[in-house]
DNA sequence: CCGTTTTAAGACAAGGATATCTTTTTTGTT
DNA sequence: AACAAAAAAGATATCCTTGTCTTAAAACGG
């Protein structure tokens, strides 16, 4: 797999965030029940994207979370960065320490550049551009329905 | 992680394999000692490629495993799949069911170029090719030295 | 000041991946 | 036939991820 469940979890919340748009505070507890996903597990993930900066947080009443400063800003390589850390981006697909071009694996030339492609394609998406796109229509967050019919 | 121990281990394995060449049975524990896995754990891993019909196995004095046919047949995405199964190269980036062109997740269109071209970077790694890299020199099973130096 | 809403934090449980150990079966050698 | 070498198979242990549950702390409204 790829991302773990978390980062999984937490780039569809971060992105319906951005599909909500504003700068509202959401509920967690609103958004684990529109996204399926379990309000717990969810709540621990955003405490780690509110230790990492990415989001704010407030307590009490018409609490909740919402994106931190501009969800132009933030990019789905940032979330994936802050829940999963760097390894996907760093390390030898063979699991070798110190894999580099000066003592590679057999597969290090090739896995570098699949890895990079990850990263640009993570590096260019946006909160704000995925909201948009959200707010155009025609994708999902979740296993059922469109977003707009969240 | 992309890919799990038992495939890193896996690989490492039959990549070794490949380096060695030729059709003699070499024991799971000589390889197990020379790239620092688990010889238990390796075992298993020779016993799954051995379902899937990867390697041939042979017990008794003299027994141990070898690629089955021939190394240029065989590829890196073979191994993946027989020991971490098809996930990899078929399923949504956010874990979504039935994720398709019709049906799409934000990323969708971009993660299917990232997976395609993962799965096609280990389709035309053949055995045969990484196994000719390896006696040419230059390349590492494992953390500390050489392939040659093994 | 009290009760409600909400996140924060911690304890705990279930499950799978990883790893180790033991026993069995097959094969070759003496 | 007896022994040794090696894979096959099963039992068990450890760890991390995932998930659930409970309690604490903060913020607001009456």
């Amino acid at each position: 797999m790829l991302l773990s469940k978390t980062s999984e979890y937490g780039i569809r919340a971060m992105l319906h965030l951005a599909g909500v748009g504003g700068d509202e505070y959401v509920s967690v507890k609103k958004i684990s029940e529109t996204l399926d996903i379990s309000f717990h597990f969810l709540t621990k993930i955003f405490q780690q994207l509110a230790k990492s900066g990415l989001i704010d947080s407030y307590r009490g009443p018409n609490g909740g979370v919402r994106i931190s400063g501009s969800a132009s800003k933030i990019t789905v390589r940032a979330v994936v960065g802050a829940l999963d850390g760097e390894d996907l981006f760093s390390k030898c697909v063979l699991g070798l320490p110190g894999c580099t071009k000066d003592h590679p694996c057999p597969l290090h030339e090739h896995w570098i550049k699949s890895r990079s492609a990850i990263e640009q394609m993570m590096s260019e998406k946006t909160l704000e551009d995925v909201g948009a796109d959200l707010r155009a229509g025609g994708y999902r967050l979740k296993a059922g329905a469109l977003w707009s019919e969240d």
